[in-house]
This record gives structure tokens, C-alpha cells and sequence, in this order.
DNA sequence: TTATCATATGAATGGTTGTTCATATGTTCA
DNA sequence: TGAACATATGAACAACCATTCATATGATAA
């Protein structure tokens, strides 16, 4: 149980925080870095946009996976697509991404 | 299948990513963060250290939920203890965490 | 249109993970 | 020492998720 000395704290904390909806947004929101696959097809767009074979063979999985994972990181807006002809050409969203890589990066490199 | 004028591109990427361990690594990192409840107790921790008890009532979980949960972020190192009598007082470990909170709050607030 | 290539998607499955209950460990005080 | 409190942990279960296979959609060229 939590003491009285500590209810003030409890409900202080609790008013500074954002509200519980932003927290769960935010918490889906890294749930799509925390995937190994992932990871590695938004390393790979670092340099230039990819089209969805070329991102299959640097990560080494199935064209299928690929795609999976490719709607995923599309959905939570982390990548965007450019068709011509038959291929599709990701990229990219915005430059949080690459500040959020190189912030993890840096955190285990320690 | 890759093209021939896709080889390239391929190799280049590749040589350009962090080897495939750093990835998995950084993988499980952000893994952590991608949970409610770790987002929402580390949040709680901005301000100052909190012990279990506080916590448990900040997210409104069982005490052995939060415990668990404490574990997973000690174990990340992105949250340290201090013992104090019969009570566990947890802060965050340092200021990447807030940084990547904050950058992860202005990309889904955009 | 038909064939072929590139990508997307549905269903099934195996593995992972968060939560809970019960209990153990650790700490203080009487 | 024993009782009471705070925290940690093991086992079990349910829910979720990444991958694969098979197949559908979309696009180009013959």
C-alpha cells in the first residue's frame, strides 16, 4: 500500500505525465523499432530509397517477410513508397527516424 | 530476383549498414520501449525516483506486474535501483532515454 | 489478351511475451 | 526470534506477432 507521505508524489507524478492515449501511441510507436527485421530494412534506407527485392536480399528474408514488415513501418508512418512500373521504391518517412536510430545506437555502443 | 544494375546497390548498402549483431542489439533495445507499461513507468521516473509501490499505483498494475516489468528495464540498463531500508527507489539511467522519448513524442504528435 | 515480373495479402503456425497468482527473499522493528 | 511489510521471482496461461506458403493484385511488354 502506499503511504500517506507518498499520495502527494503519486498524483503529482501522475499530472505531469502525458495522457495514458499518448503513452500507448507512443509505446506502438517503438514497439515497430523493437524487430530485428525491421531495424534492418529502415537501416538499409538510410542511404537511398530501396525497392522491395533489393531490400529482401540485403536483409536475407522472404519477399513475403519483406512486405509484411514493409506495411507495418508504412502504417506507423516510418516509410513511404513511390511506385514506378512494377517496382515499388521505399524510403525513408522523416529525419526523427534517423535521430531515434542514432540516439539507440549511441545508448548501446556505450 | 535482383537485377544486375541492382548488385551494386546491394553490396553498397550492405557495406554501409552496422554489422548484423549491432542490429539485433539495437532491436532489443528499442524492444523495450515498445511496451505500455515500460513506456508509461519510465515516464513516471522523469521526474524523480519512485519506488515500487508508487509506481504500481502511478500505472494503476500488481505490484508483481511492475516488478517484472522493472526488471526488463534494469536488465536494458535503462533504469537503475537504490535500496533503501525495505523499499526499491528506481530512476532512469541516464539522458538518452529522455531523449528518445521526447523525439519519439514529436514524431507521433506531428 | 496473355505471359511474366514485382509486390501485396490471407491463413496457418510456432515462438515470444505480458500478466497474474502464489510464493520466496530481503528488511525492519518489536 | 517472529511478525509485518516491500520487493522479487517462478510457473502457467492467454494474447500477440513474425514468418512462411500459397495466392491475389498490379504493371509491363509481346
Amino acid at each position: 500500500m502506499v503511504h500517506d507521505q507518498h499520495k502527494d508524489i503519486v498524483s503529482a507524478t501522475r499530472a505531469s505525465m502525458p495522457d495514458t492515449d499518448t503513452l500507448f501511441e507512443l509505446a506502438d510507436f517503438f514497439k515497430v523499432f523493437g524487430d530485428s527485421t525491421r531495424i534492418r530494412i529502415m537501416c538499409a534506407l538510410f542511404e537511398r530509397e530501396l525497392n522491395v527485392c533489393c531490400i529482401a536480399e540485403i536483409v536475407g528474408m522472404e519477399q513475403s517477410t519483406v512486405s509484411h514488415q514493409l506495411r507495418i513501418l508504412r502504417q506507423e508512418n516510418l516509410v513511404k513508397v513511390r511506385r514506378d512500373g512494377k517496382q515499388s521504391y521505399y524510403s525513408l518517412e522523416d529525419d526523427h527516424i534517423r535521430k531515434i536510430f542514432e540516439m539507440g545506437l549511441e545508448h548501446i555502443l556505450e
